[in-house]
DNA sequence: CCTGGAGTTGTCCTA
DNA sequence: TTAGGACAACTCCAG
């Protein structure tokens, strides 16, 4: 009698580096590869609108690829537990097998199926695939988690990075016939609205994908990656963020990809910034697990009476990119058209939706939540709590970016502004990140009429500035 | 246990 | 034009 082994897939949708697999496939003669859509049991987090039309175009090329390899995707929708123990009685198999993930409700859950498959004499095994090192391998040196980053990736430095020890299988044999399974149009993952066309211009889901978007980066981006990583106009970043997100590619394999190619032209010192972003991706990780209630509650203390506004015409302005603040809205309006946003603008919207907004940090991140193809809850949290100033690791409170600096420093040409708000193109360069400050002269030439061709900025970027230091400062001397 | 250096990403003003 | 200091103090972390 053959021994069969299940392979619970949920966000590490490929074939190379993949340790559940691989171990299936070195223990066992067949394998069944599972994946059980249930999204309740992630709840407060279950994914959003994004997220989903990522992973239905996910789905449908993993299950490609096994199809290529004669076998299917057994795609199940359903409580996790119980569609495991019915896969496992179906097929008669010997054990299951899953990489592990790190959400609050997650661990949680998974910890709940592991025991109970335990106690039904099931073999359960969990495995390592989406982090360099997993939040509870990396201590500070008198024990306990790490609070402060440098610190943190200094420790990985000095750390042998683990190797890619698993490759691509060579070959897959698969339980015949495959057990009744749906395909991924039958999870109705895709929203109705149709805000997401356009997502398929920018972005191909998929292990394909995904190693593709690592060559791109190789051959194009990566030794310039300390300049152009700020420059939002240029490729100047990996866009390896959803990828990495739904284990179509593991860090392991970026690192390794990047540091290879940096050695053999003795450039090392020019790749390391990139590598203390996927560090980055690790610390979230670690501080998400040691602090689980970052996710909903501010780290520092001090914030719970935080007096922020309840502001919904801002917000509103704010998700849709009509704030009146050009570099403000170009990000914003990416961020809706192609499911991602440039990180360096990113903390720039964040920076005006708690700073100068005052609205709540919490508000802008279920935003991102909901309309991000990379939305991760370790990384979205950590941002959003660091560009807030309560968090773990956070910027100090007068850190409040202006984002008519910020277009002369990294957008002089206003060319991200001309590709996302294109009714300010014909602005001269001068006064594209600040159309308010234009004379008028200048804007009848071009036919703009201040409030119709584009809106009045919404506030007034120094008095709202003013106004956060003095929250916040106030903050700081009653919270001691 | 003590100590001292340090901490992703900024802005504004002054000299 | 540009460089440097103020904006705060606190806690973290390694030696």
């Amino acid at each position: 009698m053959p021994s069969t082994a299940i392979v619970w897939i949920r966000r590490d949708l490929r074939l190379t580096d993949n340790p559940a697999l691989n171990v299936a496939l070195r223990y066992h003669d067949q394998i069944v590869i599972a994946y059980i859509f249930n999204d309740r049991e992630e709840a407060p987090w279950e994914m959003g609108a994004a997220s989903r039309w990522w992973l239905h175009h996910g789905l449908v090329s993993f299950a490609e690829d096994l199809k290529a390899h004669g076998g299917a995707l057994v795609i199940r929708q359903g409580e996790s537990l119980k569609t495991l123990i019915d896969l496992y009685n179906e097929t008669r198999a010997d054990a299951v097998y899953w990489n592990r993930l790190y959400e609050p409700a997650v661990i949680k859950r998974d910890k709940f199926i592991k025991r109970e498959l335990g106690k039904n004499g099931i073999v359960a095994k969990s495995f390592n695939g989406a982090l360099l090192y997993e939040p509870w391998d990396i201590e500070k040196e008198g024990g306990g988690p790490y609070k402060i980053y440098t610190p943190f990736s200094r420790r990985y430095f000095q750390l042998p990075l683990p190797g890619i020890e698993h490759g691509k299988p060579a070959s897959l044999t698969f339980v015949k016939p495959s057990p009744a399974h749906l395909i991924p149009e039958q999870l109705n993952l895709l929203p109705e609205k149709n805000w997401h066309n356009e997502f398929g211009n920018h972005w191909q889901p998929g292990e394909a994908g995904a190693n593709e978007k690592l060559k791109q980066f190789l051959d194009e981006v990566v030794l310039r990656y300390t300049t152009d990583r700020d420059i939002p106009a240029t490729l100047g970043v990996s866009r390896l963020s959803p990828h990495l997100h739904f284990g179509e590619i593991s860090p392991r394999q970026v690192w390794h990809a990047v540091q290879l190619y940096a050695s053999f032209r003795q450039r090392e010192d020019d790749v390391k910034p990139y590598l203390k972003q996927l560090i980055w991706r690790d610390f979230a990780h670690h501080l998400l697990y040691h602090f689980p209630c970052t996710s909903h509650k501010p780290f520092r203390e001090q914030f719970v009476d935080f007096q922020w506004r309840q502001n919904e015409a801002f917000f509103q302005a704010w998700c849709e990119g009509k704030t009146g603040i050009p570099l403000i809205d170009a990000g914003m309006r990416e961020l809706w058209r192609t499911g991602w946003m440039h990180n360096r603008i990113r903390m720039l919207v964040a920076s005006f939706l708690t700073k100068n907004g005052l609205v709540h940090w919490l508000e802008g991140a279920k935003w991102f939540w909901d309309a991000l193809v990379d939305a991760s809850l370790a990384n979205n949290t950590m941002g959003w709590q660091w560009t807030a100033g309560c968090g773990v690791d956070a910027a100090p409170y007068f850190r409040i970016f202006s984002p008519v600096r910020q277009g002369g420093r990294f957008d002089q040409q206003g060319l991200y502004i001309k590709k996302w708000v294109p009714e300010i193109a014909n602005l001269p360069e001068k006064y594209i990140h600040q159309p308010w400050a234009a004379p008028a002269s200048v804007l009848s030439s071009i036919n703009f009429v201040a409030g119709k061709s584009y809106p009045l900025p919404i506030v007034d970027l120094s008095s709202s500035r003013k106004l956060a230091l003095e929250r916040y400062q106030a903050l700081k001397s009653s919270g001691q």
